[in-house]
DNA sequence: CTCAATTTAGACCGATCGTCTATTTAATTA
DNA sequence: TAATTAAATAGACGATCGGTCTAAATTGAG
C-alpha cells in the first residue's frame, strides 16, 4: 500500500557514519507531511496517520518537531520552496514565449493531479480555507507564499508585454492576483469533480482576457 | 457571546400549542450547524461545540438526527436553498439590468463576510476542498449545488445577451461555470485576506472578460 | 568507563463520537 | 382520571484518537 515503511528503526543514537539506508527520519515525515496535508488539509489530518505512514514511532516525531503547529510551519515553507522551484524551472525557459511558459505550468499542474487522482490539492490552498481553525501566525505564512507566487506571476506576464504577446495597458500585478484568487477555486473544483476540466476551464477563461478578446 | 444560547429547556413532550419562546430545537441545531460549519467545515468541527453553542443537551442531537453524517447532509442541502432563495432574490430585480444584478450579488456576498469579520466563507467550497476527508456520498450533493447555482447563473448571462448588455456569441453555461470557479477562490482568499478585495478583483475580472474589454 | 547526546518506546490524559438507558412531560385512550 | 404511549431531554459510558511527556536504549566523547 504505501512505498515508505517499514524499516527497522534502531533505537538510541545513531552511528555517524550511518544514512544508509533509509532517508533521514526527518526528511521522510517532512515528505509524508506534505502529500497527507495536501489531501485533506490540516484540522483532520493526525499525527498517528503521518506517523504510520511514514513508519516512524510517536515519540520521534516529538524530537524532530515541537508540536503539530511547528510541523505545520515548516511544511508551509517547504511546500513554498518545491513551487518557486516548479516556476523557476517554466516561467525561465527561453525556448517558449512567455504566454506559453504559462500555459506549460498549467499543464503540469494537470499532470500533478492526475497523478494522485485529484485527491491532492494545493496546500497553501487547503491551509487557507480552514484558517479560522488553524493557528492564527499561520494567516502571515499563507499570505507571504501567495505573494511570492503572485510576484513571479507578474514577472511572466510583463515578460509577455515586452514580447508583445499581451496588451501594455494591462497591468501585470492586478492580473497575476487575478490568476492565483481564480486558480485556487480552480484546484479546488478540480478536486470535487475529480476532473482537470476546471484548470482547463479556468486558464483558458484567463488566458482569454489576457488577450482581450 | 452568543446570541441563541441557553434558554431553560423543558425536558418532556413538548405541549402542542406551543413553539413560543424559542424556535424549534432541531432548526436551531441547523441554524448553529451551518454558521460554525461555514466557518470552520465539516472534520474540524465537533458535535459538542454545536451542542455548546445552540444550547442543547446531547441527548437530543441524536433523537434528530441519525449521526454526524446525516447532520452533514441537512446542512448542505439547507445551504444550498438558502441561496437558490438569494438568488432568485437578486437575479430576477427587474429594476436592475441582468448585470446589475450580478454586481448587486457580489456586493450582497461582500455585505455578509464582512459582518463576520470575513471568518466565515461558503459551506460548499468548504465542504469541497476536504472532500478527501469527507464521506464520499457528500461528492454528489456538493456537485449538484454547484450545478443548480450555476444553471441560476448561466440564466442571468442569458438575460444580459437579450438585453445587448454582453456579445451573443458568449456561452454562457461556460462562463457561468468559469464564474462559479473562480468565485470559490475569490472566498477562500478573501478568507485568508480577512478583506472584500479579493471579491472585488475577481468580479471586476469577470465583468471586463464579459465585457470583452 | 562514565556521562552526555540522540533517538525510540509507549504510557498518559483529555477530547470527540456515537450509543444507550433513564427521566420528564404531554397527549391519547378508555 | 388513571394508564399508556409519544416526544423530548439528561447525561453516563466506552471506544478511539490526538497531542504531550517521561523513561529507556543506544552511541559518541572525554
Amino acid at each position: 500500500m504505501n512505498q515508505t515503511a517499514d524499516i527497522k528503526r534502531k533505537r538510541g543514537r545513531p552511528p555517524k557514519t550511518e544514512n544508509a539506508d533509509f532517508r533521514d527520519t526527518r526528511e521522510t515525515l517532512i515528505t509524508v507531511g506534505l502529500s497527507v496535508l495536501t489531501e485533506k488539509g490540516y484540522s483532520s489530518t493526525g499525527i498517528d496517520e503521518i506517523l504510520r505512514k511514514a513508519g516512524v514511532p510517536k515519540g520521534s516525531f516529538y524530537h524532530y518537531f515541537d508540536n503539530k503547529e511547528a510541523f505545520g510551519r515548516i511544511l508551509i515553507e517547504a511546500y513554498g520552496r518545491y513551487f518557486a522551484r516548479k516556476f523557476d524551472r517554466w516561467f525561465e525557459d527561453r525556448a517558449l514565449t512567455p504566454l506559453q511558459r504559462l500555459e506549460a505550468f498549467v499543464e503540469d499542474a494537470k499532470t500533478g493531479m492526475a497523478r494522485f487522482e485529484y485527491r491532492r490539492g494545493c496546500l497553501i490552498g487547503n491551509l487557507g480555507q480552514e484558517m479560522t481553525a488553524l493557528p492564527e501566525g499561520f494567516r502571515v505564512l499563507l499570505q507571504d507564499v501567495f505573494t511570492d507566487w503572485e510576484c513571479r506571476t507578474a514577472g511572466v506576464l510583463r515578460e509577455a508585454q515586452q514580447a508583445g504577446e499581451i496588451s501594455k495597458d494591462l497591468k501585470c500585478d492586478q492580473m497575476a492576483h487575478f490568476f492565483w484568487i481564480g486558480w485556487e477555486g480552480a484546484v479546488l473544483r478540480a478536486k470535487l469533480d475529480q476532473s482537470p476540466e476546471p484548470l482547463d476551464r479556468f486558464a483558458q477563461g484567463f488566458l482569454s482576457l489576457l488577450r482581450g478578446s
